[in-house]
DNA sequence: GGCCAGGACACCA
DNA sequence: TGGTGTCATGGC
C-alpha cells in the first residue's frame, strides 16, 4: 500500500468505526462464552474451533465439551484423542482440531495455571504453537488475555475490500498495522470495533456489488447497511 | 446437491 | 514468496 493511500485508509478506519457504531449502537461484551473462572479458556477453545467454521457448529462442540465437563485445560490435555475428536466433531476438521486443542492445552498447562498463561503469553509464543495462526493468536490475545491486538478476520477483509480500501492480496500483518496505526491502542475499542464488523457483516452480507455512489472516502448509507460478500 | 463458514499448514514452483 | 490443495461438519 502506498503511503498516500495508507493515510486515506487510516482516516477511513476511524470513520467506519463511527458509522458502524452509529448504526448498531454499542457492542461491548461480544465473544460468546459463559461467565465464570474458565471463561477465558472457553474463548481460547472457541478461537481454535471456529477456524474456517460456522459459529453454530462451534457452539455444538462447546456444548458437548461442557456436557462432559471437559472444558478445562488440564482435563483436555489428558483426554484420549478419540474422545476429544468425538466431542468436537460438529465443528468440522475434527481430527486436526482435536490434535491442535490437545497441543494448546499442554502449552497452557506448561505456564502453571490459566491465569499465568493469560498474563504472560506473547504473540510469538502463540504463533509457535502448531495450529495457532495470526488470527487465532490475536483472538486469544484480545478476547482472553485482554491485550491490544486487533483481529483481522474474513469479515474485516470483506468489509475493507468492498469499501475499496484494500486489495484482496493485502497481508494479515499489513492490515493489522493499518488498524493499529489508525486507532488508539485500546482493548475496549478493538473488541467493540471487531464485534461491530462481525455483526454488521453477518447481518448484511448481500451479493449485489457496491453502488456507484460509494467512494473511497464515503460509503452511501444503503451500502453501509448492505455490505456485500467478496466472493 | 451445492455453497459456504470468524484458518492453518504442507507442498510446490 | 505466492498459489494451491487439504482438512470436514452442518445450515441454508
Amino acid at each position: 500500500m502506498s503511503s498516500r493511500s495508507r493515510v486515506k485508509s487510516e482516516n477511513r478506519v476511524l470513520d467506519i468505526y463511527r458509522e458502524l457504531r452509529n448504526h448498531h449502537g454499542g457492542c461491548e461484551s461480544w465473544w460468546p462464552a459463559d461467565e465464570g473462572p474458565l471463561k477465558e479458556w472457553e474463548i481460547c477453545v472457541g478461537a481454535i474451533l471456529t477456524q474456517n467454521t460456522n459459529w453454530k457448529n462451534v457452539e455444538k462442540a462447546l456444548t458437548n465439551l461442557k456436557h462432559e465437563k471437559m472444558l478445562n485445560p488440564k482435563k483436555m490435555n489428558g483426554m484420549p484423542l478419540p474422545k476429544l475428536q468425538r466431542l468436537i466433531r460438529p465443528s468440522g476438521f475434527y481430527k486436526q482440531k482435536a490434535a491442535r486443542l490437545k497441543m494448546f492445552a499442554g502449552f497452557v498447562s506448561s505456564f502453571g495455571s490459566l491465569n499465568k498463561f493469560l498474563k504472560s503469553v506473547t504473540r510469538e509464543q502463540l504463533l509457535a504453537v502448531d495450529g495457532i495462526g495470526p488470527e487465532t493468536a490475536d483472538s486469544i490475545l484480545l478476547y482472553a488475555c485482554n491485550k491490544p491486538h486487533f483481529v483481522i478476520d474474513a469479515y474485516t477483509r470483506r468489509i475493507l475490500s468492498r469499501l475499496k480500501m484494500i486489495s484482496v492480496k493485502e497481508s494479515y500483518d499489513e492490515l493489522q498495522r493499518l488498524f493499529h496505526e489508525s486507532l488508539p491502542r485500546s482493548v475496549k475499542l478493538y473488541k467493540e470495533f471487531h464485534a461491530l464488523i462481525v455483526e454488521h457483516a453477518k447481518q448484511n452480507c448481500k451479493k449485489e456489488p457496491l453502488c456507484t455512489d460509494c467512494t473511497l472516502n464515503k460509503i452511501c448509507k444503503r451500502c453501509l447497511v448492505n455490505l456485500p460478500r467478496i466472493r
